[in-house]
DNA sequence: CGGTCCCGTGAAAACGTTTGCCGACCCCAG
DNA sequence: CTGGGGTCGGCAAACGTTTTCACGGGACCG
């Protein structure tokens, strides 16, 4: 137990005496602050037709470009807007554009640094692209899934549904049927639903390759939820590429669910187990931070007394010490290409086709496998 | 500008045929399916009420609750909209309402554990208070800001903004003046919105009392960007209580920008420096964690050699090792706090009350600062 | 038995935009 | 001088809700 020296709140003492320490929010008396001149209650644009003293049509023409209208009425029109503060009203607009302007976002539980890459890609881009994004996350069932994406209705323009569980087909595809989808971790052409999902396959098989070529024999597998294709097509590949080894290659599993937590355990479980092994694959990198904390204070050498690797390449594995051997998936990029995806079929308002992309992975062999390297840091 | 193209009236997507590989998305030849029988283009409340006999009025009253109607009618509304998988469009609803029912977060860059950490917090908060989230990061500048604010007009009730620059102070009084605003990270009383602050000066005045008592003499300090005022807070009081500890103990800074880079680099820096030190405070933990491992890389033994905390407590510094000393910040429940501020504000469409509320901090050792513990994880 | 109140319902008016349609005007060529 | 093409800008109709108002019909109470 780390010991814990509270630190009392250090009331206002230090500091120049903040009032209104955090007091219940009920309704209590209404400070008529004065109203700063500026309309604050937001103008609209009548208000801006009235004042430039023109029609709201023409407001609207000329602050969308449609019309550059004259010079002198553009200048007046522009100016007042400026003036007012006007800002068009979004729902108003997309009321009769039929265009939000934006994209639902719908997240499994974001534990870990992989959706934060993965977050910033799809922000980075949708910012690039002028698209607002409406998230939510812990959609942990389809029924919440299918509610999240419900009060989404008239406010986005698609849906970008992320690693939804394996029992979803429906609910992603009623929702395929009215918005374009784009699906992330799992293969949904069958929902009617565009896929992008990455190459678990080729990186899982990659490490399977590593681990044979590096002479390991004894290996150890934390696998992922059983819910998260991701996770089944990296423990499918890697048991696939171990058994055409032979028997001299003994492979265990030991289950984890992806979170630092639940590789930390299973590696503890694995440390209790007869057999000793020599590799140990974690499904993904967070799991494997998890089980190397635990190798270290167990005393264990990692690589000499036992190897092991991840998959993700989130940016804290080049940080450990060793620092880890991993799958490289382009985090940032595979937010941006399922963005990019969506928005295609947004404009062309196409029914979401329903194609698989795949984001290709790469083998980083780091210290955590290699122990000679004297690998510098990428 | 978004582009503006022409809208086709959706006509339903073909489903089981998986062929369509990712071929660009060009507007092809529209196979004219027989549209599914369910209506695929979002039946209206008009639909509804069509459908079952009675006035949009009725369809709305008891859908929403309003009214809980005549059973026999009520069951027919229900059952009908069930059947028409009728969802209310959520701009024209806020169009009437003047309520969104979704909040605007106005995030900085959005690296680190610590914003995920943040966001999850919010995120279920919202969630469990049925709100959305409309989300945009990297507001670099006010301008950026004020563009992004811009476009939420009228699709948010309230803005949360995160760690704003301290020069936006002028856009954020623009902003409350129009909608209830939070800050976090940076006292905006003065623009006239409520404020969320982590309790720095406590936290760093900790770290410097826990240096000092253990001993330490020759510190160093890896400051944060002097833009962000949680950084400068730090600094000032780390300075602060060390400059009461007279002429014995030394300090030098380097500066860094809170990023796992920038702890990196300032770390090979100090280690280049003439002087030698014994305890080092990142004033934050990305920076500590990238400090660490330039550290470890160096062949320095932490923390006989040099000890080192970090401020945050974000989850991956337990796993380092050794664990990282810093100062626990309740990060996720700093999200939600500050949803609730806003929620309140909203609820109350009180013009956001110029408070300033503090998170408490606690100073938590661990293996990076104290050499002899055996502290089991926690 | 009559008045009053409540409840369920419908008609219609908002809410703030965009956009099709059309008239007014200007300029220039015939 | 006239007609035609082009531009500018107003009117009004959407878009899909919620909500106010009014109305009728019961039930309840005196």
């Amino acid at each position: 137990m780390p010991s814990r020296l509270p630190i009392r709140p250090r009331s206002s003492g230090a500091r120049p005496s903040f009032v209104t320490p955090s007091i219940a929010l009920a309704g209590l008396t209404e400070t008529p602050l004065p109203k700063s001149q500026t309309g604050s209650a937001s103008a609209t644009i009548a208000d801006v037709a009235r004042e430039a003293g023109v029609s709201a049509a023409t407001v609207s023409r000329i602050l969308n470009g449609r019309h550059h209208g004259d010079p002198a009425t553009r200048d007046r029109v522009q100016h007042t807007a400026l003036a007012l503060g006007y800002l068009p009203h979004g729902g108003a607009r997309s009321l009769v554009t039929r265009r939000t302007g934006a994209l639902g976002v719908l997240l499994p539980n974001l534990f870990g640094e992989f959706w934060v890459e993965f977050l910033r890609g799809i922000d980075d881009c949708s910012r690039d692209a002028g698209i607002h994004l409406l998230a939510t996350s812990t959609h942990a069932d389809p029924v919440q899934l299918r509610n999240a994406a419900a009060a989404m209705r008239g406010r986005v323009d698609g849906y970008l549904i992320v690693a939804p569980g394996n029992r979803a087909d429906d609910v992603i595809t009623a929702l395929a049927d009215t918005l374009p989808v784009v699906v992330v971790g799992l293969d949904a052409r069958a929902c009617g639903a565009a896929s992008l999902m990455i190459d678990n396959t080729a990186g899982a098989a990659a490490v399977a390759e590593h681990a044979l070529s590096m002479g390991f024999r004894h290996l150890a597998m934390i696998t992922g939820p059983e819910s998260n294709d991701d996770a089944v097509a990296r423990r499918d590949a890697f048991r696939a590429v171990i058994a055409k080894a032979g028997d001299a290659v003994t492979i265990t599993e030991f289950v984890g669910d992806f979170s630092q937590d639940s590789g930390w355990s299973a590696a503890h479980t694995m440390l209790a187990h007869p057999r000793r092994f020599d590799f140990c694959f974690a499904c993904n990198d967070s799991m494997a931070i998890g089980a190397m904390s635990a190798f270290r204070d167990a005393g264990i050498r990692v690589p000499e007394s036992l190897a092991i690797a991840g998959f993700d390449d989130v940016p804290m594995a080049r940080f450990l010490t060793p620092a880890l051997t991993t799958v490289h998936v382009p985090i940032e990029e595979f937010g941006r290409r399922a963005i990019r995806m969506l928005i295609g079929s947004v404009v062309t308002s196409s029914p979401s086709r329903c194609t698989v992309e795949l984001i290709p992975t790469t083998l980083i062999a780091r210290g955590s496998t290699v122990p000679e390297a004297r690998l510098q840091r990428n």
